[in-house]
DNA sequence: TCCAACACTCTCCTTTTGGTGCGTATAAAT
DNA sequence: ATTTATACGCACCAAAAGGAGAGTGTTGGA
């Protein structure tokens, strides 16, 4: 994916201490987000909208790769909900629909960022984990 | 959650051109490895175990909180043979068995953290998204 | 003698997720 | 007159995720 450098915003906070935090409202709405987000293809739309700009729906999908109309659907609805793409309907015919996203958006993006470069940088140890672990497990 | 400082190694690949990285097995393999960690379950284990330390099975379902002994042994063995956690297991009577990260483990949850302080940082922004949306909706 | 303790496993059940295919509107192109 | 293109909504179905509760093995304590 297309990098983008840690959010300052986020770097400053990491070295914050704790806070207390522990507002159970928070705490749940926090949960709530991590819920929605953390899911494969939200994160699958946001790398495909970060890396392209905007995209129409059916673009859209074909960047993503696998993924059924109802699921595009659904989740680009469920971003929209959550502040994270902008969509953009001309009313044309043929209809044309366009997707982009929002600040917080590219964002989370850019949090999200760090944990594909994880991905990419340690997939050859956790493959020799698997290994191990298969290995240890007929032995 | 506890800190930790973004990872320099990540740090440093965000800089870094996008590799040329469509070698299609590394990519599946790298969408796998997200599919698996991008999970709610993964994500909140994580999360207790990097900020207590080392915990046994029941005191690590209790950090988690609503988490069931099925959805807790199930997660906990996938982290296992991914290498994200080892568990000890002391044959006495009654069992005794611990659960720590690994270094890859830690190194994941360092990544994650961005994404968690995120949500900490936008959660007011997402729900007035949700307001506006849902106000627009009814209008 | 019998119960408690722990870390499960197993079965049964409900809920959620996701896929497939069909329908729709309408202007432009054939 | 018919087809095409686009972005869906809807109904139906299969599969997967996840919860509840009971069972297990062993030993030390009441």
């Amino acid at each position: 994916m297309r990098r983008a450098e840690a959010d300052p915003a986020i770097e400053s906070r990491r070295k914050e201490p704790v806070p207390i935090e522990t507002d159970p409202v928070i705490e749940a709405l926090v949960q709530d987000i991590i819920g929605k987000v953390a899911d494969r293809w939200t994160m699958l739309i946001l790398e495909a909208l970060q890396e392209r700009g905007t995209l129409r729906f059916t673009q859209l999908g074909k960047a993503v790769g696998r993924i059924s109309q109802k699921m595009l659907t659904q989740t680009v609805r469920q971003m929209e909900r959550d502040g994270l793409v902008r969509r953009t309907v001309h009313p044309v015919i043929p209809p044309r629909v366009e997707y982009t996203l929002t600040p917080l958006g590219e964002s989370l993006s850019a949090a999200f960022c760090g944990v594909w470069i994880w991905a990419e940088t340690h997939h050859a140890e956790i493959q020799r984990a698997r290994d191990a672990f298969a290995t240890v497990g007929k032995a």
